[in-house]
DNA sequence: TCAAAAGTGTTATCCTTACACCCATGT
DNA sequence: ACATGGGTGTAAGGATAACACTTTTGA
């Protein structure tokens, strides 16, 4: 080691990307804002002396900066680029950010009172396919993904470029074989084709006046917590197919029509009723309770509970996801 | 935030787990040994001013303490536990470790010459089945867990070790249902029923005499690099069902026969070989290349190679592992 | 000639996907 | 009566898992 190494100015910050699907079927993300109304997760320093380990550093943080105390946590990834730099006096910091999952299941009212509740879909608008192909895809994403390949300047970057495009938004023409999985691929792509606000913001640069810039509509957030969003629903909507971490964001007891929406929520596509019904009752998933719930607006719906016991019969166990609707 | 903050104490630690199969068909993992003969992972700090990102500095740090140029390189997790902790000057500094896996192929001879290659089963024997079950789960891990299931205190926590166990080691009679990816849950497993020496090592402990201790065999590591190395196998084994990453382990062609070998080296059993060659041909993953090997020691193979085109025809592609032999 | 590995055929079974239809309740 | 959601039957197609067998080489 002849270099001189500097290992004292980093800051180790937790993120957290609370995730919640409120009673609309809207899937939703915890976020606070700072003083220009700029939406970011909630977070705060790694506190070595306080803090046993990071999992409980977050959970503190969370608790101090929003009315929840989380369940499930998980970590999902540590960020490090150079761009997060946090100034502690005159010394520059260097900021690397451990982010996490966690899934709440939020009551009704209390989703009411609860305001800093967004929708992900308003910073990932591309991701939900419930309603359908989103608009923005063919009229603003491919269009402007497909000037930035033409763009390139060697052949091999125009290639990789068109691989990078075909395998995250799957550029066929009968939009067929969209994978709703690589969810911050696709965020990464945007980023490396310079349609998102935060490249400018990152490198220092003025947008770009409205009329020439190619943006792709969502909302975008503080430092690189768009990024983080990102790789929560991405892991989330991978996880879920093996392991049963929807239950998470269940109430006790629910309706296979509730939990079905809620699994629609998280994968951003609809699902095929009997197959979705078949596949929890093959797995073993759920149980009825025995009661039966009046609140549906048609035919009341027999009530059901997750199935421990499961945990211990088998490791991997989740929802795949079969599309159709 | 009423509490006095400290967030100076942090040392980042950047540690790698070097994947390679040999000739043998053996995975091994490079290691380097301290004074005291003991194994640990190539590893050093975080330096924010000379490193430009994490990956960027693990990459630094290989090429520092190994002979190799890494390719293919993906980070695990982040471990921050209070265990970790390291004296600078007067003062105790947290060590927090972002661990990360990475993929190389070997040549043959360098194989022979780098010395620091070591199966990575030495460190966990109980998950290699590829000549059948191993005596170990049935001779030492089974009953030592029952006793552990049998002295819990309480009926409720009595359950929740009986759970465990059963999730983790299939410990139904026919020894069928065995999952090969929870590698990191076995190990906690283990570390939770004091069945590592690292256990006592962490808390400060002396070991129990050999008469009393049920000690699993198997070598342990320096700090918790034990623990990043069962992440990183538990990890690559079920990358390896949606991903291409098998291939960064494999030369340019290649017999199907020496594919299989690898992926059974890194699932730890044995794949039915007809079945495992339709897959790859259902999948269009390979394709030959048109030589011949005759270094099979029976009738020659056709050698293959990667297809490179899947990796923009379609997101999720990997080797599903269907076992028999 | 025999060991060692290459390479192929076939089948039962299960899961996935896709149809289409009937039932019970509130308004 | 009708809208809304609850709940079911069935069938084609494909992937999986399990059989066993022939072929080609080197020693």
């Amino acid at each position: 080691m002849a270099t001189n190494i500097q290992t004292e100015n980093i800051e180790l910050e937790l993120s957290a990307v609370i995730v919640s699907v409120n009673e609309f079927d809207t899937p939703e993300v915890l976020v606070i804002k700072d003083e220009k109304g700029v939406a970011q997760l909630p977070a705060g320093p790694f506190d070595p002396v306080h803090h046993t380990t990071l999992e409980l550093g977050l959970r503190a943080w969370i608790m101090e900066q929003t009315p929840f105390t989380p369940g499930y946590v998980e970590q999902l990834y540590t960020f490090g680029n150079r761009g997060r730099v946090a100034m502690k006096g005159k010394e520059a910091k260097r900021v690397v950010s451990v982010g996490y999952l966690a899934l709440t299941w939020c009551e009704e009212d209390q989703a009411e009172r609860l305001a800093p509740w967004r929708s992900w879909y308003e910073f990932l608008p591309w991701e939900d396919w419930r309603q359908g192909r989103p608009e923005m895809i063919d009229k603003h994403i491919l269009p402007s993904l497909k000037r930035w390949i033409a763009s390139a300047e060697t052949q091999t970057e125009r290639d990789d470029r068109k691989r990078r495009c075909a395998a995250c938004f799957a550029m066929r023409d009968d939009g067929a074989g969209w994978d709703y999985e690589p969810v911050l691929e696709r965020y990464e792509l945007l980023y490396s084709a310079r349609l998102l606000p935060e490249v400018f913001r990152d490198k220092g640069e003025k947008l770009p006046p409205v009329e020439e810039h190619e943006l792709v509509p969502g909302r975008s957030m503080r430092y690189d917590h768009r990024r983080i969003l990102a790789t929560a629903i991405g892991r989330l909507r991978g996880k879920i197919k093996y392991r049963p971490v929807i239950f998470e964001l269940m109430p006790e007891s629910f309706t296979l029509l509730q939990l079905q929406k809620t699994m629609e929520a998280i994968g951003g596509y609809q699902l095929h009723k009997q197959n979705f019904r078949r596949l929890l009752e093959n797995n073993r998933l759920v149980e009825e309770t025995g009661e039966m719930s009046k609140k549906t607006g048609g035919r009341p719906a027999a009530l059901f509970q997750f199935r421990k016991e499961i945990l211990s019969e088998r490791v991997a166990i989740g929802v795949k996801m079969s599309p159709s609707g």
